[in-house]
DNA sequence: CATGAATGAGTATTCATTCAT
DNA sequence: TATGAATGAATACTCATTCAT
């Protein structure tokens, strides 16, 4: 009897449909198979197949914070934060059957979908950069990391996760999280010149 | 009376049209009118709307890589290379009037323009791929770089190109490409460790 | 605790917003709203949106020939009792908040509600004009009138009203019955000839 | 091959579709098919289907006005040219294969159809009105009619058409447009009255 | 070759109606 | 009885594509 609530059954088959077929190719009555209840429901939740995304896009990287923030609190030099931000990502990435990479590609290219949603996306991407930069801000403080600018080192980073997300799904590649995570790091912390 | 071929105005239209609104907000009347041509006249060069799209894609790959081959030449050093390489990135972006991060994140999300184009895509993302790795395990071979997992490190490095992209365009920050270029390779050249 | 009955609740709240909106620009939660109950209460008591308008609409006939009937029992003469049927007119859509013109032209056109539904139109209507024909026939007899064509002269007396109503609505005008009611009469009874 | 204007054909279809079924119950599909042509035809002439209706409703208007002018410029007496009024709009209704009730009626309760739409019925209401206000006072000036209440004449006058049409469509009754139009004529003038 | 008028397949959304509670 | 969450049939409108000129 204690079924999942509605809502929350709309946002996962959203996703789903969404990450495999983009925005524009998903039909609302996809969602609504999916979902396992009628088309008109959907409307009962959400004002509009753009809302329904917007919405999946806000619990989605709520989920994504609160497991990186879980992981954080345990770690406390930079570098394990660094490492771990890696590490969540990559799994994150794996549970979530390898489609998110979909998620970011397909919305950044909507401004179609109204000035409040890119407000959303911006933020969360600065919320995301933002973590990461202080964590940089952090280990320079503490003398472990050089006096590079944080600001592009961050993007730098943020960015070369993206890269391997986009990699992992383009070319189809399975990857160990632990591996992957380190050798990231390492060439992160020490470069690769010789 | 040297007028531009047709279909080079086509596709040059459809890049500024594409790269601005996305695929599927792209009409072709737009691209026409933009190219100052009639509707009708794009179907005498392209057998549809995908098609175009795809055509355009190849051709700012290739521009691309026509660019940055032509600034490799002259290069000698693996470090010198990646250098040409992120700064020859970012002055393509900025060439190009901030537009291609769209092109990347409209494209990868397009299953629907089926498999030819997929393919496209990525062996398109391979051969630059292989570009750097080329470079980079040159480097190794030359003993300028560590022996680091070349794979790994391409994607690292390429993701980050992205990254920084996709900062540019959603946070509509304006660099400076030498500045830029060199921070980077600092960073991934000798890594953040202190 | 004298509620009133559940059913003429419905029928007075389906009144006010179908005369605002026309029949199909109301939604049916609309006048659940408005009476104050659920919207399924409502197909405890109709059967279709179609059975409320259908059911209103002999309540508001009756109503109108109930006030009527007991104004035309204090009058003998013909000339008055035409007199007041003028002004209940009048008085009767003055009352109605003056909405009532929507009424007689939205559900004139509405074939699409059915044929049992066009009878009872019909039927009211002919009522109506029975009612008038009898007395101009009285007067007729009497030898107050001359010997006109009735039925013609019923509608066009009883057009007359109708478009007074229309004007009134359409105009945006406010009248004075009692006024407008003998004037009426007097073009009716004298023409305007000189 | 000198085919009718596209435009035209729509409009004609519409005309026919709208008067039978109303607004709402109309498909645009339908006038469509009426017309010969494919359904988004009617969009590369009209922006919508209340635009349809509305282009359609000043079409009817205009024709009801061009032939009214005409048959009011061979009369020079008041008397004969509220006669010629009311034969010309028997006749036009009779033309029109006795539809246009419907007409009036759905489109006096389309308030949902916009300002602008309800602009252009209240001035071509307002524009009937006057040209038989015009001819009232120009009759009183003469010293043929009394000295009325010309307003309320003319809406009673106008009434008793409007009447007339919907008599003849509720019950569906036919007639000779001159023996109603003298009748009715002798009825405005010298009232009923002995 | 070039055109743009004509087309109709495809889809988000609304809302009357049902029925489990 | 009363309710309102759930439903899906129904429909205006868009736009890629065709083809007569």
């Amino acid at each position: 009897m204690a079924e999942k609530p509605k809502k929350q059954l709309i946002l996962e088959a959203a996703f789903e449909v969404f990450t495999k077929k983009g925005f524009h190719s998903t039909k609302v009555e996809e969602i609504a198979e999916r979902a396992g209840i009628g088309k008109g429901t959907i409307y009962e939740y959400f004002k509009s197949k753009a809302d329904v995304f917007h919405e999946m896009y806000i619990w989605y990287v709520d989920k994504y914070f609160a497991e990186l923030e879980e992981g954080l609190l345990i770690e406390t030099e930079p570098v394990d934060k660094l490492l771990k931000i890696v590490k969540n990502h990559i799994v994150f990435l794996t549970n979530m059957k390898s489609l998110a990479g979909k998620l970011l590609s397909e919305s950044s290219s909507n401004m179609d979908m109204g000035a409040e949603f890119k407000k959303t996306m911006v933020s969360s991407y600065k919320e995301k950069m933002d973590r990461i930069k202080v964590i940089i801000e952090e280990g320079i403080k503490k003398g472990v990391f050089r006096e590079i600018d944080v600001t592009l080192c961050t993007m730098f980073f943020f960015g070369s996760l993206g890269g391997i997300s986009h990699a992992m799904f383009l070319l189809d590649i399975d990857i160990n999280p632990d591996a992957v995570a380190e050798k990231v790091i390492d060439i992160l912390l020490n470069g690769i010149k010789k």
